[in-house]
RNA sequence: GGCCCGUUCGUCUAGCGGUUUAGGACACCGCCCUCUCAAGGCGGAGAUCACGGGUUCGAAUCCCGUACGGGCUACCA
């Protein structure tokens, strides 16, 4: 089948998946899931010094984290393998051969400081900047002398300036239209023999059957010299689409400034990965223009280019910890629990959760505590009450327990709790009682209650808390206020 | 410099010539709910659709120009 999907992400190892990258690969892989195509993962590392397989690592990590599943690639194998750019170096070979003998890419024996006085000379002019085209009219005898004599040689593309302009049928932008004069000879083989980006990338699209690429904005103008080598090689031209940058808050290109920018880094923060994939498809994508909450399945079912923004998106922070807040609430309760649990332990409180042995007590515990929090890592100073004695905050002390009622809302509590049923329907009709018999207000005997137990003037729904905090140690608590308390 | 791309509320976007007094979401403000904080409900403010010309009975939507922003112009990807 000759149109059927495949589509690759490529990423370069040379640092960790950052949010760009994301987003690309979650289109490459949302778009083949739609058109029950191939999602293919490939790494170009053809940058050996920047490169690394620690880099390569942590970017199958994210993937996998995001959610995202590749059908050919590292660690899944496939028929078009290998998928690292390094270890295909026969394909680049035979595919340059291929293009010497049917002259389309010739040799360049001009030195890197020749280059760079040219490029000097052209800016000072004012005139294009490209390669001029030296060594391209070099004559045959010359040039067999030279590669014999094992001069040093880049090999460039001979552009063919008589085919006219590339035209590109771009699936997001449209017609894009190139002037042919405009197109450098540019380099397909380094001299020592490693192939560029834009030619590796070419053949090993083509080799791939790759039907679509879909990739980053910055590689627009990469397209028609990339055509030019499909050609070159007599390999099926793929359609292309090209997505906009992702920008940070100030407009300007995301980097560490605006906090993260790594996967990893969102995942370390307790961001869960379905949040983030869906705040990153819709910077760029959307449904249908009202809906906000598009789980990954809703993706995969909907995803098409067509809908994909033309124009370079703000990452806002903002958003993405709102929608993160809406997943953590829709999970349902043992979910939150498994996804809550690692961070109690990892926490600075050293939280010893033990919900073997009271996993209905956890299961109360949620609704507590998941409308509360936007990330994960908010959830252990919310909950660490229910473990660990608190310490009453300052604040609290002023303005509550050292306020006038405050003891006799602690004994008034204590004995109202002291045998009543201990549920939280029971604790609060108990309570409820307490601020007339002693002449004070509901909200600041409950105000009073709440710092005696939780140590903070801010914490879940007191009754249900009481209830699960046991009445022995909410009695103990109360006790401990009491004698914090102005006499 | 050359080539290419982009421009709708602060932000993400809907809109693909008339149904638009430009819709939704985040953020913001107010009210309600309420034991705090949230969550939720309701309401509000917020966009002369970058600007200037056209085309058309009619333009955010089509065309041209300008401005601003961005990309590429490497033996990086």
């Amino acid at each position: 089948m000759s149109d059927a999907v495949r589509v690759r992400f490529a990423p370069s190892p040379t640092g960790t998946l950052h949010l760009g990258g994301a987003r690309t690969a979650i289109y490459n892989w949302a778009f083949a899931r739609r058109n029950n195509g191939a999602f293919i993962l490939r790494i170009d590392d053809t940058d050996r010094e920047r490169s690394t397989p620690e880099n390569t690592a942590q970017i199958l990590r994210s993937l996998r984290w995001l959610g995202l599943d590749w059908d050919e690639g590292p660690e899944v194998g496939g028929e078009h393998g290998p998928y690292f750019q390094t270890e295909r170096h026969g394909h680049y070979v035979r595919a340059l051969d291929a293009m010497r003998t049917s002259r389309a890419a010739y040799p360049c024996f001009c030195s890197a400081a020749e280059l760079e006085a040219k490029r000097e000379a052209a800016r000072a002019n004012g005139v294009s900047m490209g390669y001029d085209r030296t060594c391209r009219t070099l004559d045959a005898a010359e040039v067999a002398s030279r590669l014999d004599a094992g001069t040093p040689c880049v090999w460039r593309l001979a552009v063919p300036l008589e085919r006219g302009p590339v035209v590109v049928e771009d699936e997001v932008r449209g017609t894009l239209e190139f002037p042919i004069e405009a197109m450098d000879d540019f380099v397909l083989a380094r001299s020592d023999g490693s192939p560029t980006y834009n030619f590796a990338s070419v053949v090993d699209d083509a080799e791939m059957a790759i039907s679509h690429v879909i990739r980053g904005d910055d590689h627009l103008t990469n397209t028609p010299r990339q055509v030019l080598v499909f050609e070159a090689l007599g390999m099926a031209v793929p359609r292309f689409a090209h997505l906009s940058m992702i920008w940070g808050p100030d407009g300007k290109k995301l980097s560490k400034r605006h906090g993260a920018t790594s996967v990893e880094a969102y995942q370390e923060q307790g961001y869960l990965p379905e949040a983030l994939l869906n705040y990153l498809a819709l910077l760029g994508w959307s449904l249908d223009g009202e809906t906000t909450v598009v789980p990954p399945e809703v993706l995969t079912a909907n995803f098409s280019l067509e809908r994909v923004s033309k124009n370079p998106a703000i990452f806002d922070p903002e958003k993405l910890s709102w929608l993160n807040g809406t997943y953590l609430r829709d999970l349902d309760p043992d979910e939150f629990i498994a996804r809550m649990l690692p961070w109690l332990e990892r926490s600075e409180l050293a939280i010893a959760a033990d919900f073997t042995s009271r996993p209905d007590w956890y299961r109360a515990l949620v609704p507590l505590i998941s409308e509360r929090v936007r990330h994960l890592d908010e959830v252990a100073d919310k909950v660490a009450f229910f473990f660990t004695e608190p310490s009453i905050d300052d604040a609290a002390l002023s303005k509550v327990l050292a306020k006038e009622g405050a003891r006799a809302a602690l004994e008034g509590a204590r004995a109202a709790l002291d045998r009543v049923v201990w549920n939280a329907a029971a604790i609060e009709a108990a309570l409820r009682e307490v601020p007339e018999s002693i002449g004070a207000k509901p909200k600041d005997v409950f105000q009073t209650i709440r710092v005696a137990v939780s140590g903070s003037t801010v914490s879940p729904p007191l009754f249900e808390s009481l209830e699960l905090l046991g009445r022995d140690t909410v009695l103990a608590r109360i006790d401990g206020a009491v004698a914090l308390t102005e006499r």
